[in-house]
DNA sequence: CGGAATGATACCAAACGGGTATCATTAAAT
DNA sequence: ATTTAATGATACCCGTTTGGTATCATTCCG
């Protein structure tokens, strides 16, 4: 069960180095190497994390990414969310019948609890708190 | 991303269905309907309980599972590791390699955390809290 | 116009998860 | 002893997800 997925680790390193960089907007082909991964799968991510406004994508030559809001604003949870989806710990697991057996309800309604707290947790981690 | 998966789901309605079931041993027949689940399916999960000390098996005519503790002493943690295996929420994200950069570090400080306070949470939760 | 960059998409292979089927073993009931 | 009702152990299937690659289109600086 892990809580992030390997597109969400590449990404925070890439955003980390973004932070870093004193760089109007850093190429994949610049953060590929340092980051560890090949060139063509980050870009895929940073797409997504473009589409999504995290980041800010400028085409051409010369071109690149650059953040689109301070590191402090860019948190763990958003990047999870973009990346991977919600965090639902609930996730497809019984989505039909849902409560048909007592057990299940106060299975899941504790386990919507420990949602919620993990929630807050993740919101709480920013790409400032990585850099 | 699930917190726990459907054998860990079935396995706690059917530790349910026992611990309200005033009798030493009940069968997977007996139980499949009342779970909804297909009893061969919910066999091989009893299996798994049987092989791990939470539930005693009875073989032969007449025989069937009976839960081997008091329902307050199975905790939702030990079904996960038994079901699913232990959770670690940093699982399989760079097994090799791990922290050559600082970003992923901290990251992975952070959710070990995160670990911590989850874990404390399904330790707490224990087959009576469901019945 | 040419080169360097992203945008979009399609594809692929391996791993995982949910589920079924089959045969062996045990033990009570008759 | 035979039948019958139960678990033990395995093997298999298949659909989905996931990690990863390849290809072509588009943009824009010089």
């Amino acid at each position: 069960m892990k809580l992030i997925n390997r597109d969400v680790d590449y990404a925070a390193r890439a955003l980390v180095f973004m932070a870093r960089a004193n760089k109007p907007t850093v190429s994949v082909a610049e953060m590929s190497g340092k980051v560890g991964v090949a060139g063509p799968f980050l870009r895929k991510i940073m797409q997504k994390l473009a589409k999504a406004g995290v980041v800010h994508a400028v085409k051409g030559k010369g071109g690149g990414f650059a953040m689109a809001r301070r590191p402090e604003a860019v948190t763990l949870r958003r990047l999870i969310d973009v990346l991977q989806g919600p965090l639902k710990l609930n996730d497809c697991v019984f989505r039909q019948r849902i409560c048909q057996n007592h057990a299940g309800c106060v299975l899941r309604h504790k386990i919507a609890g420990m949602e919620q707290r993990l929630l807050a947790e993740v919101e709480a981690v920013t790409v400032r708190d990585l850099a």
